[in-house]
DNA sequence: GAGCCGTGGTC
DNA sequence: TGACCAAGGCT
């Protein structure tokens, strides 16, 4: 629930989706559509489709226990590089660096006095956290938690809130007097408004919102251009998160 | 490695 | 208002 996706849009919706389903096996028992109606407006269904299918594997392969080693984890369906990490740091309290975006951003500036991270690089990120990584198991996994939160709450992309900063005597960014990044721009997010996304998520939410198949027709009536409705559905089939029956689209089951 | 994938909040 | 960003991962 977290990837890409504000902690605090995901708490709400995570005590609810506990609740019901408390175990892995609890979710592995319902159709993956279950998981993806639950899911409601988290944003990127395809993770709750691979949530549920993690749930199945972790029920068939390991006994309905999540696994504590990153390599286990990384086979899961859905689980990367910083969720297997996490997982395995934050659950287990296993010592191994995790990388966040928050991460980046914190070493980027108070270990590498620059405003902005470089893209993205599972080599480098790793081995400029493993530097940084106390040797202790409890420490370490401190260290991974606190620097992730001091990126979300301080040391924010936006406005950094460097008066406040615990760090801030060490930080080589503040050090070097706050230079502004010079750098390649980041690739521009394109819009969403009138874009494929938007078609998907609207159809999505159609799937979401009632038990009974969704007709070629109502599609139509939700998005005015043929030819992206088209991508759009083709997408979701492909994607499996939805299903054409006999009446129309459904969920899948 | 680039492109794709939702939704909503902030400034 | 619109760009930017958010505990990424998969193809």
């Amino acid at each position: 629930m977290l990837q890409q996706t504000p902690v605090i849009r995901v708490i709400p919706r995570l005590e609810e989706w506990l609740e019901r389903w408390p175990t892995p096996a609890a979710l592995a028992a319902v159709p993956p559509g279950e998981a993806v109606r639950a899911w409601a407006t988290l944003g990127y269904p395809r993770r709750a489709l691979w949530l549920h299918s993690a749930a199945v594997e972790i029920t068939e392969r390991h006994g309905g226990v999540v696994p504590e080693d990153v390599d286990a984890l990384l086979a899961l369906t859905g689980i990367g590089d910083y969720t297997a990490r996490a997982v395995a740091a934050f659950a287990y309290g296993h010592r191994h660096p995790v990388v966040d975006t928050n991460t980046r951003r914190v070493i980027a500036r108070a270990v590498g006095g620059q405003a902005e991270p470089a893209p993205p690089s599972r080599g480098r990120d790793l081995a400029a956290m493993s530097l940084l990584l106390p040797e202790g198991r409890d420490e370490s996994a401190a260290f991974n938690a606190a620097i992730m939160e001091l990126g979300a709450l301080v040391c924010t992309a936006r406005k950094p809130g460097c008066e406040v900063c615990p760090i801030r005597n060490e930080c080589a960014w503040r050090a070097a007097g706050y230079p502004a990044h010079t750098g390649a721009r980041k690739a521009v997010q394109k819009k969403f408004e009138g874009s494929d996304r938007q078609v998907r998520g609207l159809i999505m939410a159609e799937l979401r919102a009632t038990r009974h198949p969704v007709t070629d027709a109502e599609v139509d009536g939700l998005w005015p251009d043929a030819a992206q409705r088209g991508r759009a559905l083709d997408g979701l089939l492909v994607d499996g998160l939805a299903v054409r029956t006999p009446g129309g689209y459904t969920l899948p089951h």
